[in-house]
DNA sequence: GAAAAGATTACCT
DNA sequence: GGTAATCTTTTCC
């Protein structure tokens, strides 16, 4: 048995242990809740990097705060591909990344814990995708057969998960679609203003 | 074509 | 806690 387990964890299929395209092809609020603990991999140049993921934030279908609430556009169109495609776009200077679940709709991936904590800061949707190497040109990249960016399962229970508003939205800004680790140290927002969590 | 509005962050008081 | 930076996308005339 130990070497049947050490054989899986020593597998070159990269599809060895992925998220696959039923995980995603979810209600957006269970996927948004089930990202957390899950790990996000980017493969860059240089090296690998990943992050556990610790907050993420649903973007739901007639949902006035989503990007994708008047159709698709020039910008949005990966919002409307396959359940596991990356939507990657620019606010201001930085830019954010979101993981499609059913179409039109997607999960805001905000924050990460580092394997280590000197490595640097993936806290904030910004400095998650800068912390990974993620750019704009990944916008579309499907997760589930990209060589460069994936998603593995968590490998423990996440623990208790707090529940509140979203951050920096104006509208529809009353909705709990915020996820995140209570309590973890690398969550953007640890006091979601106004109320509270759970 | 012009103007406004950001799913943010860093740095100010 | 407030605001400037900075630039693309979207919307409006």
């Amino acid at each position: 048995m130990a070497s049947r387990s050490a054989t899986v964890a020593r597998s070159s299929s990269p599809n060895a242990r992925r998220l696959g395209r039923a995980f995603f092809d979810r209600p957006t609020v269970a996927v948004a809740r089930a990202l957390l603990g899950a790990e996000l991999w980017v493969v860059s140049a240089r090296e690998a990097r990943g992050v556990r993921l610790v907050e993420t934030e649903a973007y739901v279908a007639r949902d006035p705060a989503s990007h994708a609430f008047r159709g698709p556009t020039a910008r949005n169109r990966s919002m409307f591909l396959a359940p596991g495609t990356l939507y990657v776009y620019r606010i201001h200077q930085v830019v954010c990344a979101n993981v499609v679940s059913r179409r039109g709709e997607a999960v805001l991936l905000r924050a990460g814990a580092p394997r280590a904590p000197l490595e640097g800061n993936p806290s904030g949707p910004g400095r998650l995708c800068r912390f990974l190497g993620i750019e704009l040109a990944d916008d579309g990249t499907d997760t589930i057969t990209s060589g460069r960016i994936g998603f593995r399962p968590r490998s423990r229970p996440p623990g208790p998960v707090s529940l509140g508003p979203r951050v920096g939205v104006s509208r529809a800004e009353h909705r709990r679609l915020r996820f995140s680790l209570a309590g973890d140290p690398w969550v953007s927002r640890p006091r979601p203003p106004g109320r509270d969590s759970r």
